[in-house]
Parts: C-alpha cells; sequence; structure tokens
DNA sequence: TAATTATTTGGCATTATAACCAAATCGCCA
DNA sequence: TGGCGATTTGGTTATAATGCCAAATAATTA
C-alpha cells in the first residue's frame, strides 16, 4: 500500500475508531435531536462523570462533536449529522448476521 | 442507560469498530469494485498474509464480508456496499478539522 | 471568600488489539 | 500418496483503550 493511501485510510480510521464505541455511539444518537451538557449526558448513560467527560474527548478530537461553554456548564452538539446515516447500513448489517445464525442459509 | 438501547448501541458499536482499522477499511474499499482472494489482498496491503487472514476474520465476524471458496483460493467480497456511503461522510470530518486546525476559526 | 456545581485531568488496574513467526489445515494435482 | 500453494490458527509480545477514583479547575452564588 502506498504512503499516500496508507495516509488516507488512517485518517479515515482514527475518525471512525472514534465512534466505535456503545457510548459515544449513543451520545451521537442523543445529540442528533439535540446539543446536551455533561451533565445530561452523564445521567443518561449512567456512568462516572469522568468516564463520560473522556468519552466526549475522544468524539471532540476526531472532529464529530462540539462543545459551547454557557454558564458553568458545557454543551455539545453534533458536528457531522450525515455520520447518523450510517446507522441505518449498520443495523441492516446486524439483521442480516442474526437471520443467518437463525439457520438461514444464503 | 436502559438494557435494550444498551444493547443496541452495543451491537452498533461491534459493527463499527469491526471497521475502524486502516488495513480494513482497505479492504471494504478494494472489495468495492470487486471480490479478491486473500492473496491479492495481502499483495496489495504489505503486511504478513496471518495479519490480513485475522483482518478478514474481524470483518467476516462482523458481517462486513462474507467468503466462498473456489479452487485453492478464498474469495472475500462486501456484503455491505453501504458502508462505502460512510467513506463520504468521514471525509468531510476530516476536511473540516483539517480546516481548523490551519488557523480557521468559526 | 467559602461553599457548590460542573467538568476535566492524572493515575492505575484491567482488558482488548495488533503484528509477526511458526505450525497446522485445506485443496489440488502430478 | 507426496508435495505445493493458499489460508487459518496458536503463541507471544507490545501497545492502546476503558473505567473508576481522587484531585485539580472553573464558574456561580450565598
Amino acid at each position: 500500500m502506498d504512503p499516500k493511501t496508507q495516509a488516507r485510510f488512517e485518517a479515515l480510521a482514527a475518525v471512525i475508531k472514534a465512534m466505535a464505541h456503545p457510548t459515544r455511539l449513543f451520545v451521537v444518537d442523543q445529540l442528533s435531536s439535540r446539543e446536551r451538557c455533561v451533565c445530561e449526558l452523564t445521567d443518561l448513560i449512567g456512568a462516572d462523570v469522568s468516564t463520560v467527560s473522556k468519552h466526549l474527548a475522544v468524539l471532540k478530537a476526531a472532529g464529530i462533536v462540539a462543545s459551547e461553554k454557557r454558564g458553568s456548564r458545557i454543551y455539545y452538539n453534533l458536528r457531522m449529522p450525515c455520520v447518523l446515516s450510517f446507522f441505518g447500513c449498520v443495523e441492516s448489517v446486524i439483521k442480516s448476521v442474526a437471520r443467518e445464525s437463525l439457520g438461514h442459509v444464503e
């Protein structure tokens, strides 16, 4: 693989890896309707605040979300709504795999 | 997060995690035009065959690719072409982040 | 200023990934 | 059947990711 191609797929993988976690996907999903502060997300997720904060940092570093400070809170919003279009595709993969494991052959 | 929602996002994350690697994305991209045998992919990637084989196993377990044995070779094909639609979205994220790091402020 | 709420950061233990080599299989054909 | 090319599997080691706790920072208000 030539260096340029290598770099391209490394960049792609970095963003996709940032989404590759249940909690972070949940955050993306939640932010698709509206922005949320860390405290709201923490309540919804039910993990330690520090854990949620680190997940948000991962999403932010990848450019998937952005944050805005207002008062004592920090609100996160979804910067790339197009990632949502991916959910449907992935769920079709999941359904297809489920069908097979139930005995469906081809 | 309730158990059902948890399960949903865990399933989504499992598939996305399977794509979250430069080599595996490269494979998906290669398979988008046509099927390839392990030996072809190995040549294109330039890693050890065993490494490539394991990456393919990850993609297959997630339902992203399927394989078919013909003769002494095993051909892999892309089962879910919709994942390709994601590449454009992710690359727009990458460009956007690049613009910012070059000094673009809002 | 002290107390309070919101968020991030550092540290640490646990678990998961990735890559290579070597060895085991699998299929094909002389 | 013996051997060869193709592929997977096992083992090992190095690196990265995750989650919690505790502590640090920041903004708010009494």
